[in-house]
DNA sequence: GTTGAGCGTT
């Protein structure tokens, strides 16, 4: 009874929804239902959440009984402080299924499902069109944004979408002076380091590789991003494990020449 | 433990 959305849509026929956007990760149903219901009748609280790690989004759908309660609580609740953060409160747009709505009611529902529905002919499609529908996480959470692509992998669309929202946030100007800063400092450490007591510390960057390791290679090293491999992979049979990376040709001399392509699919 | 534009499920 606490917990709404457990058992799915109860009944929307008759109900208002409500948008609530900017609300905590955190901020559940239940925190939102007393707030809400202190305006009127609140009939269900949906919070969607995400399939993968199964958190809020960051946004809940209020139903309300009535229009004039729901306009209240917009009215009421729009801009409140919820949890730590100002939540925005509107009336939704956009149904469950599509559906037009208006004042957060639905005005347009299935236009065939009205007169006969003997016949089910809209009984196809009904996939999980995850991505179809645009699926979009709320935000490139740090590493988990490479989880992510790394699972889509090849949906340049997702990229596109994620590169939009990118309208209200201008961080150009954050970036400016460092790369001055970072010329001045070049010559100075120049300057400073001629010829003092290192003559090998030319390194006009001192501070980005002071040792780079051995130079396996003498040349050829345009991986920026030296990835580790597991010790334990190789470490199986002593060998590379490698299919494709031994020899396609059928060399048995591989150990000589580890040919240094990074072929691990760049793309 | 993290993030922040947007429109939804059994």
């Amino acid at each position: 009874m606490s917990h709404f959305g457990r058992q799915g849509p109860p009944d929307i026929a008759d109900t208002y929804s409500l948008l609530v956007l900017n609300i905590t990760f955190r901020t559940t149903a239940d925190g939102l239902f007393p707030l809400f219901d202190k305006y009127g009748k609140v009939v269900d609280i949906f919070i969607p959440r995400d399939r993968r790690t199964g958190e809020s989004r960051g946004f809940a759908f209020v139903r309300y009984k009535y229009a004039d309660e729901a306009s209240k609580a917009v009215d009421r609740l729009d801009g409140r402080m919820v949890d730590g953060r100002e939540i925005t409160v509107q009336f939704a747009k956009y149904g469950p299924n599509a559906e037009r709505i208006h004042k957060g009611r639905i005005i347009e529902t299935s236009p065939r499902s009205k007169s006969s529905r003997s016949r089910s002919p809209s009984r196809r499609r009904h996939h999980d069109d995850y991505r179809d529908k645009g699926y979009r996480r709320r935000s490139r959470s740090r590493s988990y944004d490479r989880y992510e692509r790394d699972r889509y992998r090849g949906g340049r669309d997702r990229d596109y979408r994620r590169r939009s929202r990118s309208r209200s946030a201008s961080p150009d100007y954050k970036r400016r002076g460092r790369g001055r800063y970072d010329d001045e400092r070049r010559s100075r450490s120049r300057s400073r380091s001629v010829d003092s007591r290192s003559p090998a510390r030319r390194s006009p960057s001192p501070k980005r590789s002071p040792s780079p390791k051995k130079s396996i290679f003498p040349k050829k090293s345009p991986s920026p991003s030296p990835r580790r491999e597991s010790p334990d992979t190789r470490s199986r049979d002593g060998r590379f494990p490698t299919s494709r990376s031994v020899s396609p040709r059928g060399r048995p001399e591989a150990s000589q020449s580890p040919s240094p392509r990074n072929s691990d699919g760049d793309e």
